[in-house]
DNA sequence: ATACAGAGTATTGAATAATAATACTCTTCT
DNA sequence: AGAAGAGTATTATTATTCAATACTCTGTAT
């Protein structure tokens, strides 16, 4: 089950645009954290596109664009500081699990995730499906909380994981209900690259996609990013009126067919979204 | 449900006691980086100690131990990476989405996570009950992958979360088939604190259950973290025999009593244990 | 077996880039 | 309205990061 052709998650550029904030070349701006956290990014990049779990020296030392002598700085700094395992038979460096805090913390701050959990482990159970709550990062959306059901495939069932906001469902229906400025921004940004054959990238099409979410309160994505993936979504607003979060329910084709998906899956996910809007 | 007396989540010294790697002073240890790791970790902590979700510039040096413009520098460049958001209003920081991606990273790396999903996601169908992966980190555990089913306390639901090895079931089982040195230099490092009334925190006792939990091939904890929680849990072994993980399944009382916990619950954790083992 | 290439490790002087002090501005509370 | 506290911006100083280099190890090929 599931296809998607070496799709890279977009990944680039977080910087959020920044509100006066400093910038790279700031005096208040620490290169060397910066070089660290490059470190640590070329192991997703080196999954994805290699298919690698860990790296050599040079290895990272390439994929980072750093001299041998930094490399080893920052890996032997990394390792030290529990973030990254050494092998020692294969001197190999991989990503250890010091870093899944980091996670643990973010989510723990997220007053958006604490409400969902409950309602999200609820929803699962009604139909055994998969729940998911995503948010928007850059032009990608993160999915914050996953509730697992179906065995699908490894990386989609892991939270932390980044697709392109355009594409999948969640990013549609936030898209749909952000304001005009913050919307077209993000689709200028975005690249419009194809996971599957279904995908649409057509700038219109995916234009008039988010306006039908907009009047309908919600997105169902046919194979966009995961083919037989009927990917359900509706957005959820904080107290402001503002589009926060999406709630996701992916099914599979054949076991749902579209229509039943829309008369149990869309109903279910408008509620939970709902439910979990009215409570932030 | 579920009590623990803002118990703090162990956390400290991350460090992997060094296997011939440089340590803090060497001139291959880059400081800076270090303080900005202390600064991300400082809102775990707040989170914990003082219930904050977000921080203040002299918040965070007063935590982090670090001068206002050390403070301000590593915030600054923390914002700019899209790992600490700043609200302008208030000129308080909090994580951002960000951090999730090293948890992906991280998990995306770890073949076993990869290899026990599926099965997670199939036993935790079978009573519908939450099925966890944990794995030791110092003399923690941490939970790698959970499976959500029932609405327990927040924290309790969140991958990344680290609890004491020594009563945690999962680090009582990891720890029972470590070999002995091992062992004995994570029980010489843990501190023995309870999080509820019933936790075993008696040296002696302790060593007795881990025992037990050897010779059985599991360990049931009753509240040793959460009151009324039955907390089962099984090692998960590598091709060379090497304790790794444990898969552990948690209960709750009175839905669940310890007898039928024993009768359903243990085999089931034992079973998904030896089938992920028996892939490694 | 021996030699060679490639990779990883250790050391060091140089200077860049991080630092800490300080002055300035804004916010908030009395 | 004024004062205190917090956040921001700027600067000279020097400690710390840096990159070059030499050394050691590992594994492969001859």
């Amino acid at each position: 089950m599931a296809q998607d052709p070496q799709a890279k998650d977009s990944h680039a550029a977080l910087d959020p645009q920044g509100k006066g904030v400093t910038n790279r070349s700031d005096t208040l701006f620490v290169g060397s954290l910066e070089k660290g956290f490059r470190v640590l990014r070329v192991f997703r990049q080196a999954q994805r596109d290699l298919g690698l779990r860990d790296l050599s020296l040079t290895e990272i030392a390439k994929l980072a664009e750093l001299d041998k002598s930094a490399a080893q700085r920052f890996t032997n700094t990394l390792v030290t500081l529990g973030y990254l395992n050494k092998n020692p038979r294969t001197r190999r460096y991989s990503p250890a699990i010091g870093l899944a805090d980091f996670y643990y913390t973010y989510i723990l701050s997220n007053r958006i995730a604490e409400i969902a959990m409950p309602r999200m482990i609820e929803a699962s159970k009604k139909f055994d499906t998969t729940v998911n709550l995503c948010e928007l990062s850059g032009s990608d959306i993160v999915y914050t909380i996953r509730i697992p059901h179906e065995k699908a495939r490894y990386e989609a069932t892991v939270p932390g994981r980044r697709v392109p906001a355009f594409c999948a469902a969640g990013g549609v229906v936030i898209l749909a209900n952000l304001p005009a400025v913050e919307r077209d921004q993000i689709l200028a940004d975005s690249s419009f690259r194809a996971y599957t054959d279904h995908t649409i990238t057509d700038p219109p099409a995916v234009r008039t996609r988010i306006d039908t979410a907009r009047e309908k309160g919600f997105d169902i994505g046919e194979s966009q990013i995961i083919i037989h993936e009927l990917s359900t979504a509706a957005p959820v607003f904080n107290s402001e009126g503002r589009a926060v979060a999406a709630l996701q329910i992916p099914v599979y084709q054949p076991d749902w067919t579209l229509e039943r998906t829309w008369e149990k899956i869309v109903p279910l996910a408008i509620e939970t979204a709902r439910a979990i809007s009215y409570s932030l």
